[in-house]
DNA sequence: CGGATCGAC
DNA sequence: CTATGTCGATCCG
């Protein structure tokens, strides 16, 4: 993208800035200010629920999750650098005192429904996302509000509720001041009331009139009617209800909520007022990375342009316009305006459902085919839950070196019970495992899905030809898809009785009588998957089953559909032709993909730049530098000083402070094994990505180091320093997967075994196992080619690149 | 439509 | 020993 960026003319430039120019003045004409847009989120949500009700844990770190994942932590446990999204097993290396408990989501899903039982009475329509957060409209509320009496606004709490002995959380110090704050800005009226709010704890009959009285002025609370008033409300509700706490954001958009209830989590809020200038102030030095919907990804292809700010987004529009696509780019633009969606669309309909599985190595057929099998079980379990049928399923595949690989088909008749849908599975299971035979397929993770949901209109049509199909008589065609035959049957036995024989059974008995070579069993199967899509659907014009006979019956690499007999021997190049064939198009040769010589060029880039860190031909070395060149202690003392919050080891901060290392910490991870890494300024490779316990550590202290020497729990090398920031920011470095993912394997064990040997040469590693197939390291976003000579790497084995690199 | 990726929780 | 599961959106060919 920068080379393109660079070839754009400033003929081009300036055209695309005055295109641009003119939409922003669209934009900012009908920018939407009126509405009151809250963004809810409960603070750790399942580790603070998981303190609620177990004391015990109150004053310990702990996480919620499983020793392979966990899904939240705790603050005790986030400034050992334990967080979200952390293997638990290293989290325990980081943590060894750490508890882990195991999920446990009915329970949340209880506690959800109370918070948004509350939260549905400021917005009946107000939009989850997740368990723990949610998006409030509360516009026409606050104006039904402005009118109310203040007993409508009046909330009675049990002081004990919070200050009773261990219950409190550990936020409950500034839920206590909130609710000071609020009592002494009330006017603290007392008059008898009869709506009086549910989480009204005190029961007021058993009490004399006076001491009621007393009661209850000291324990009530009236809020206002402005926005902020209303939110601290609602948190105040939400803490009175389930003992957790929420952070919140208030914006004139969603997008500006949600990144407001960050601000000051946890447990407070933050509002940015409806006018335009707020909101530009707001966005100014915003860094992208915050901006929902900007992930890891697309901030880096950012930064490569030189943009890390809101502000440099905007500024940067015109040649963005003319990088990305349309979508990308009005979203870009969107942002650094800081627009974003004024009203909440509700969740339309499911499009997919799907499970996986990670496992141990699994690398037998058998053993491959029985667990789709059980995930085909489970699908269609849940699919007949909901009573869906879908017509593509998606088989996904993760290898042991944890390339990911999605294998899709779609049927013309929806399938939904377990033996339609392994049907079309096990094929594509059977072609991926053919695909690298006769080596094995060596799993860690299988998932199904399906999609392709009949829409209503659908639906009709469905059942319309139905009703026509059978008015016809023609009903055994429609029974070889019901369930409680075999899949076998579904797909690859004949109709048993054939009432009217076609123009292709026709071609297909007069084929047969030539008596050719037979197929070879896998053959059979993948012409039955393109005999599925053209035969399956009973109504399809044709008549019965054109792929189903054929697949038992034809002896020849004749193509079912045209007739031709195929010159190709392959049965790859006869079921492309297949493909074209039932596409009514041409057949094109596809050129296999070979590993690009731009691959080649990457990892050529880069080692040279190793080499200039490295002289030394020193195995271990080696390893030292690769695990470090992410580390901040080889990068400049700058880069490093904005980011010691890295896990907050460190004292409170003061929030001018915060700010400044809000506005200018970055993350960027040093990817060394894809294209643009070696593009990457050394001096920018000590950042790191801040996250959200990183925000949420305010109230806490720095810790004691217990250790002398620190080892890193995932590439277990000591490192240098003693500084426990910069030693979870190594941590960080490696757990970010760009390196140490591809390592975890056995290529780790190979590295230990030279090193302890210490004699082998390096390059027998270049003998790793090439049965991988290579993974297509291709990046899009978006991107418009300028030019259409760059066909830039398509292929990108990443396994080669640590390779080449440790070479 | 199929496949790959990204992003979110 | 141990690196999730599920879903929607987008882009490309």
């Amino acid at each position: 993208m920068m080379q393109l960026k660079e070839k754009i003319t400033s003929q081009q430039l300036l055209k695309a800035q005055l295109q641009v120019d003119k939409l922003v003045m669209e934009l900012e004409q009908s920018r939407d200010l009126s509405c009151t847009i809250v963004h809810i989120d409960m603070d750790a949500f399942y580790a603070a629920v998981e303190m609620r009700d177990n004391p015990e844990l109150k004053e310990k770190p702990i996480a919620v999750g499983s020793m392979s994942m966990l899904s939240t932590s705790n603050y005790h446990a986030r400034r050992f650098g334990v967080r979200a999204a952390m293997p638990g097993f290293i989290a325990k290396k980081l943590c060894p005192h750490l508890t882990i408990v195991p999920l446990n989501f009915e329970k949340y899903g209880q506690v959800s429904k109370e918070v948004r039982k509350i939260l549905a009475q400021y917005d009946p329509d107000f939009m989850p996302v997740g368990l723990d957060e949610a998006y409030l409209n509360i516009t026409d509320y606050l104006e039904e509000r402005q009118n109310w009496p203040e007993d409508k606004r009046k909330y009675f709490y049990k002081t004990d509720n919070i200050t009773e002995n261990g219950k409190q959380d550990l936020n409950a110090p500034d839920e206590l001041k909130l609710n000071e704050d609020a009592l002494s800005s009330s006017l603290m009226l007392f008059e008898d009331n009869t709506s009086l709010a549910e989480e009204q704890p005190i029961t007021t009959t058993h009490l004399h009139a006076e001491e009621q009285r007393d009661q209850q002025l000291l324990n009530s609370v009236v809020f206002g009617t402005s926005a902020e008033e209303v939110v601290k409300e609602i948190r105040f509700r939400i803490e009175q209800k389930t003992r957790l706490t929420a952070s919140a954001g208030i914006a004139p958009n969603t997008m500006l909520a949600k990144m407001c209830s960050d601000q000051n989590k946890p447990n407070g809020q933050f509002r940015i007022p409806p006018d335009r200038q707020a909101v530009m102030d707001f966005v100014k030095d915003l860094p992208i990375r915050k901006v929902p919907g900007i992930g890891k990804v697309t901030e880096k292809l950012l930064k490569a342009l030189g943009i890390l700010t809101c502000s440099e987004l905007y500024q940067q529009r015109a040649p963005i316009s003319l990088l990305f696509s349309e979508t990308s780019w009005r979203n870009f633009l969107d942002i650094s305006l800081g627009l974003g969606s004024t009203h909440l669309e509700k969740d339309g309909e499911r499009k997919s459902m799907s499970t996986e599985r990670t496992f141990g190595e699994i690398n037998t057929a058998e053993d491959q085919y029985d667990l789709c099998q059980e995930l085909c079980k489970d699908l269609a379990q849940d699919l007949q839950k909901e009573g869906l049928k879908g017509k593509t399923v998606t088989l996904k595949l993760k290898n042991v070196n944890f390339e990911v690989k999605t294998r899709a088909f779609t049927v013309l008749c929806p399938v939904s019970t377990e033996e339609e849908i392994f049907a079309v599975a096990k094929e594509l299971l059977r072609t991926e495992i053919d695909s690298v035979a006769p080596h094995p397929l060596r799993l860690r993770l299988m998932g199904v899905r399906v999609s392709g949901f009949l829409n209503e209109e659908d639906k009709k049509y469905q059942q319309r030809s139905i009703t026509n199909f059978l008015k016809q008589g023609r009903g055994t065609t429609v029974l070889r898809l019901q369930p409680g035959k075999s899949n076998e049957d579904h797909f690859t036995k004949p109709p048993e009785t054939s009432p009217r024989e076609s123009f292709f059974d026709k071609k297909r008995a007069a084929r047969q009588n030539t008596n050719q070579e037979p197929f070879i069993n896998e053959a059979v199967d993948k012409q039955n998957l393109y005999g599925m899509k053209s035969s399956v659907n009973p109504m399809a014009e044709t008549g019965p089953a054109i792929g189903s006979k054929n697949s038992n019956e034809v002896k020849s690499l004749t193509c079912p559909v045209c007739f031709e007999e195929q010159r190709s021997s392959s049965l790859e190049a006869l079921n492309r032709h297949i493909d074209e064939c039932l596409n009514k198009t041409l057949v094109k040769e596809k050129t296999v993909t070979s590993k690009s010589a731009d691959s080649r060029e990457n990892t050529h880039n880069l080692s040279l730049y190793i080499k200039h860190k490295t002289t030394d031909t020193d195995t271990k070395n080696k390893m030292n530098t690769l695990m470090d060149v992410g580390h901040p202690s080889n990068v400049s003392d700058n880069s490093i000083s904005n980011s010691t919050e890295a896990f907050a080891i460190v004292p409170s901060k003061s929030r001018a402070e915060k700010e400044h290392s809000l506005s200018s910490d970055t993350s960027s991870y040093l990817y060394l094994d894809q294209n643009v890494s070696s593009k990457i300024p050394l001096e920018n490779a000590g950042h790191y990505e801040k996250s959200e316990c990183v925000q949420e550590t305010k109230s806490y202290s720095s810790i004691a180091i217990q250790d002398d020497i620190l080892v890193c729990p995932i590439c277990n090398l000591e490192q240098k320093t003693t500084d426990l920031a910069v030693f979870n920011r190594h941590v960080d470095v490696c757990l970010n997967k760009g390196i140490i993912q591809k390592l975890t394997e056995e290529r780790v064990c190979l590295l230990k075994n030279h090193i302890t040997e210490n004699s082998k040469r390096i390059g027998s590693l270049d003998k790793a196992p090439q049965s991988m197939n290579p993974t297509t390291g291709t990046k899009r976003s978006g991107l418009i080619p300028l030019q259409s000579t760059s066909k830039k790497a398509k292929t990108c084995n990443s396994s080669h690149t640590i390779e080449t690199f440790f070479k």
